[in-house]
RNA sequence: GCCGCUUUAGCUCAGCUGGUAGAGCACAUCAUUCGUAAUGAUGGGGUCGUGGGUUCGAGUCCCUCAAGCGGCACCA
């Protein structure tokens, strides 16, 4: 093109430019302070480089560090480069793969050259100041067009055999790319800032090394991983290392402990020790969950632990899902010194990984009839998995966990409108335990599954409609599809909480399954008198009871919603001479229905009111020779501002019986 | 399961180049009865994750296994 052509800026005005401009020199004809602050251009919304040319007619925008997303997300990438340079100029031999930019920085995977081995943290200072040189070198960052053959050839006599394989694999129509950063070069998309010298070489740091799979499958070659977070600028990196720290103290595993809410031990590896502070917010979630689901037309079952291998063989988890279960032999052990423990003749028998089948079972007992129906069957199953000791994580990701599991068996046209109603009982679920948002993702057919492609086109669908019609396949909901991710029988729906701290975490899920009412050969009479295939929904809420308490534990810090508290007052003397009074105000307390307990300990009050803040007990009730002579109290609230209250006994326990009502019991 | 790191008192951690264990908190005893985030004194407490090796001698060096942690893969 020789021709001028038209230039839209984003405050409507049209500039007139010739064939060659790039988006720099616009800026730079706006005024010299945009061409400083401009860190790439947005063309017709695809964000370039500041010096690749523009191609004809297009509306621009310069992004600048105020458009922060955009902004990040290109100096992440650009650390992620300078992160490859350095390490090649550091360590010769090392290969490099992907680098890409993350939630909150970038990582680099690289291939170590094989006299070195995997980097490890020690490696990072280094790595760190050799990309602090190669940001100040500030080298421009060229953007070239090359041809597929040279890209491969230039790799191969590198030694980059990564980059060789992975360029050749590219689709057929893509532009492949390089850029060169004085004598370095990375096969990449882009884009990239101008030059290295762009970046803030204090608004970085590399946080940790790992191992990761080349292009994430565990049969290929295992790769060194290089993560670091990165900002605009110094202060942006101060906040997010403050943030960690902060996300550090709400870890589960370390407020578990303070609190005394459980503990784990090699011995049970990925099964919880529950405390009884810990188990009382367990009973109390519990029995909240219960009188939901009685309310919500649910009838509770128990069913068994240790089934024969043939039920699992009929339900098709033993060929699809064994690696996952605990198996063990119907058989004596030998108890003799010598010998095998066991012989490994008789049958095989299995934990259960689900309730599923169990489920099935008791529908099956009797002729159900489509009057019968939806029924309704909740459980809080304890099942098994045997999850890989990698997996394991605090009593997020455990071994021995229980669900709060429900099967509805329905007619095919009643599908849509009881996961409507779960959708809304789930809704109600989630704002009652302190979540204000969560987002509902589809989890599509995965390659290992069982059933006619039919049955999964019809069941997809019905979720879809179902979310449809709950109003909830929206945005808001961070609506998505996940192809390949739902369990082997049915589509899922999972919902994501999220949390005080922005993560999310998936807990609730609903699977329309008409597979494992086959298998097990479950149906129901209908009105004509034959026989027919009921439809089965797994649903859960809550998923796992450890994994939601974990859950609960980071979002409120440990602090605790009132009714969920395992101990929810404290009534600490400041003189033993109030010791009686103490006893009598806890007992009135505890006859109320509220968790108290006593400290009448011989210690200062400011020792106690210290101790018992740390262990986050909610209400402090303290009473003094004043209290005791006057029949009241002085109630310091936890979080509140320190001031204190002073009420009467019979005030007292008014008030806090009625915050302690548990939010389904609540009536106004 | 894979890669890296870690494992010392109930908890959090110190222990340099190998010479036979230390702090704070917690706990116990005593004194103190003190009004809203730590009163003081004294004391008890550790086969240094497991098994092996090197050495005159190992918490310190080497190997094995295990668990924990951070990721990867997997997943509620």
């Amino acid at each position: 093109m020789t021709k001028p052509f038209h230039i839209r800026l984003p405050d409507g005005s049209v500039r007139e430019v010739e064939p060659g401009t790039t988006p720099a020199d616009i800026a730079a004809a706006i005024g010299p302070g945009l061409a400083k602050a401009a860190l790439a251009a947005k063309v017709d919304g695809e964000v370039r480089d500041l010096n690749r040319p523009l191609e004809g007619d297009a509306e621009l925008a310069l992004i600048t560090a105020r458009d922060e997303k955009d902004a990040l997300e290109l100096v992440r990438h650009d650390y992620a480069h300078v992160l490859a340079e350095a390490v090649q100029n550091l360590f010769p031999g090392t290969q490099i793969t992907f680098g890409p930019a993350t939630e909150d920085g970038f990582y680099y995977d690289f291939a170590p050259a094989p006299d070195r081995g995997p980097f490890t943290e020690e490696d990072l200072p280094a790595i760190e100041e050799e990309m602090r040189r190669v940001i100040a070198r500030d080298e421009p960052l060229v953007r070239e067009v090359w041809t597929r053959d040279d890209v491969r050839a230039f790799f191969e006599k590198q030694g980059e055999a990564f980059k060789a394989e992975w360029v050749m694999e590219l689709p057929a129509e893509e532009t492949i790319t390089m850029y060169r950063s004085g004598g370095w070069m990375d096969l990449c998309r882009g884009p990239h800032l101008a030059s290295t010298g762009k970046l803030d070489p204090q608004a970085f740091k590399l946080t940790r090394v790992s191992g990761a799979y080349w292009r994430g499958d565990q049969k290929n070659a295992m790769l060194s991983r290089i993560y670091g977070t990165g900002w605009l600028n110094r202060k942006q990196l101060q906040q997010h290392l403050t943030r960690l720290e902060e996300a550090a103290k709400r870890d589960h595993r370390r407020i578990g402990q303070d609190m005394d809410l459980f503990h784990l031990q090699p011995e049970a590896q990925g099964s919880v020790f529950w405390h009884p502070k810990g188990y009382m917010i367990w009973r109390q979630l519990e029995a909240y969950m219960r009188r939901k689901l009685d309310a919500a037309g649910y009838e509770e079952v128990k069913s068994p632990q240790l089934m024969d291998a043939r039920m699992w063989e009929a339900s098709g988890h033993w060929g699809k899902y064994r690696e996952n279960m605990f198996v063990v032999p119907d058989e004596v052990p030998n108890t003799e010194a010598e010998g095998p423990v066991i012989s490994g003749e008789g049958d095989w028998m299995a934990l259960k990984p689900m309730n599923c089948p169990a489920h099935v079972q008791i529908f099956k007992q009797g002729i159900k009839s489509y009057r019968d129906l939806p029924l309704r069957l909740a459980e809080f199953g304890c099942c098994h998995r045997n999850e890989p000791h990698g997996a394991l994580h605090g009593i997020m990701r455990v071994r021995q966990f229980t669900q709060d599991d429900a099967h509805i068996f329905c007619r095919a046209d009643q599908v849509v409108e009881e996961v409507r109603i779960f959708c809304d009982l789930l809704d109600g679920v989630y704002r009652d335990l302190g979540f204000e948002t969560y987002e509902i993702k589809l989890a599509l057919r995965p390659d290992q599954r069982f059933g006619s492609d039919e049955d999964w086109d019809r069941a997809e669908q019905e979720l879809r409609d179902a979310v449809a019609a709950a109003g909830r396949a929206s945005d808001e909901f961070g609506w998505e599809e996940l192809p390949g991710e739902g369990a082997f029988y049915a589509p899922k729906l999972e919902f994501h909480l999220k949390d005080a701290i922005g993560r999310t975490w998936q807990v609730g899920t609903i699977q329309a399954d008409t597979v494992l009412p086959d298998r097990l050969d479950a149906s129901y009479v209908r009105a004509d008198g034959d026989r027919h295939r009921p439809v089965m929904l797994h649903r859960a809420i809550l998923g796992t009871f450890e994994r939601f308490i974990g859950i609960l534990i980071e979002h409120h810090a440990g602090r605790f919603p009132l009714w969920l508290a395992p101990v929810q007052a404290v009534v600490a003397t400041i003189v033993s001479e109030a010791d009686d009074y103490a006893r009598e105000v806890a007992a009135a307390l505890a006859a109320a229905g509220l968790r108290v307990e006593t400290d009448l300990r011989n210690e200062k009050i400011n020792y106690k009111v210290r101790e018992h803040s740390l262990a986050k007990v909610p209400n402090l009730v303290v009473v003094g020779k004043r209290e005791a002579d006057e029949r009241t109290v002085a109630l310091r609230e936890l979080g509140a501002d320190v001031s204190q209250m002073n009420l009467g006994l019979d005030q007292l326990v008014e008030r806090l019986r009625k915050a302690a009502t548990p939010p389904d019991l609540v009536r106004d």
